[in-house]
DNA sequence: CACAATTAAACTGCACACAATATAAATTTG
DNA sequence: CAAATTTATATTGTGTGCAGTTTAATTGTG
């Protein structure tokens, strides 16, 4: 019962930073990001851009939806997102004749190009050796294994 | 040299979306937050508030620089975070005489009584089980290992 | 086939997150 | 001790990230 005491010692305090799990990351995830900047500034991309660029090279052209699904995120992050892309000629958008309520996203031959220069990238972020091979794909199986327990329909 | 091709066919990408390990950090981070979302809306706080608040728990008052080094934030951030804060009542902003660059940052009465409320919240988001009790702790230190390695001077 | 329900994206408003710059105070140096 | 440097925070501007709402199109139902 002393867990439940609200005047424990910050010693045993559920409510240490260090205690918690979302925090690091979060850090991990905002030091990344600044991590990529100086690498993708010279393509004239930000982190998020990167992201949608990897999912359109995979397959192209893709609706927003997919594109947000894929990257969990949704289209008031997505929509002014693509505007910007579309406006650096990274992409185009256009109305699916099929469905009129889908926007169909597609590469530019500049956004194609891109793909070659965007390969040097994994190599110059792996350059970081602050983490063993085995390290590395624990963390990465872990963290596809809490993401796929908070995303019940994905 | 198949590897260095331009035109290595997807399957063997280096950019898969799927071979990165940012990615599932970046959208572990954005779920998660997510996640506390509708726990913390009770308390009228946001994620980001939150863990400004952890911190002050552990010990206050603290300088914004000091807050910003817990928290891997830098004072674009935290300036007016710590003023909406300072609005809802949360915190006291006041210039430190000792040293008149600094800001010191304080709890008020408000801020210091919304702890006990918050104790709750560790469990709530526990409540999730997709990831052991060994797992979470061997995500935790390999999240830890990758910051400390990307942040040489923290 | 009208009509309600659902779906896809856009729009609005608010809160981060950070680079670049500015300002002011403290520290270092000659 | 005055000038240059460094330090701590604030300000500005851009780009997310998301809840809530709106609009338009498709689907489901009788």
């Amino acid at each position: 019962m002393s867990e439940t005491e609200s005047t424990a010692s910050p010693a045993d305090d559920v409510l240490r930073l260090d205690r918690q799990l979302c925090f690091p990351l979060y850090a991990a995830s905002n030091i990344l990001t600044r991590a990529y900047r100086p690498l993708l500034d010279g393509l004239g991309l930000t982190y998020p851009q990167y992201l949608v660029l990897l999912v359109l090279w995979e397959r192209a052209p893709r609706a927003v939806g997919e594109i947000g699904q894929q990257l969990f995120l949704d289209t008031g992050t997505l929509t002014p997102l693509l505007k910007r892309m579309e406006a650096a000629d990274l992409v185009h958008r256009q109305r699916d004749p099929e469905d009129e309520r889908r926007v169909i996203i597609s590469l530019t031959a500049r956004g194609e190009a891109l793909r070659a220069q965007a390969r040097a990238i994994p190599g110059q972020m792996a350059a970081t050796p602050c983490l063993t091979l085995d390290e590395a794909q624990k963390l990465h199986e872990t963290v596809w294994k809490l993401i796929r327990g908070l995303t019940p329909a994905a």
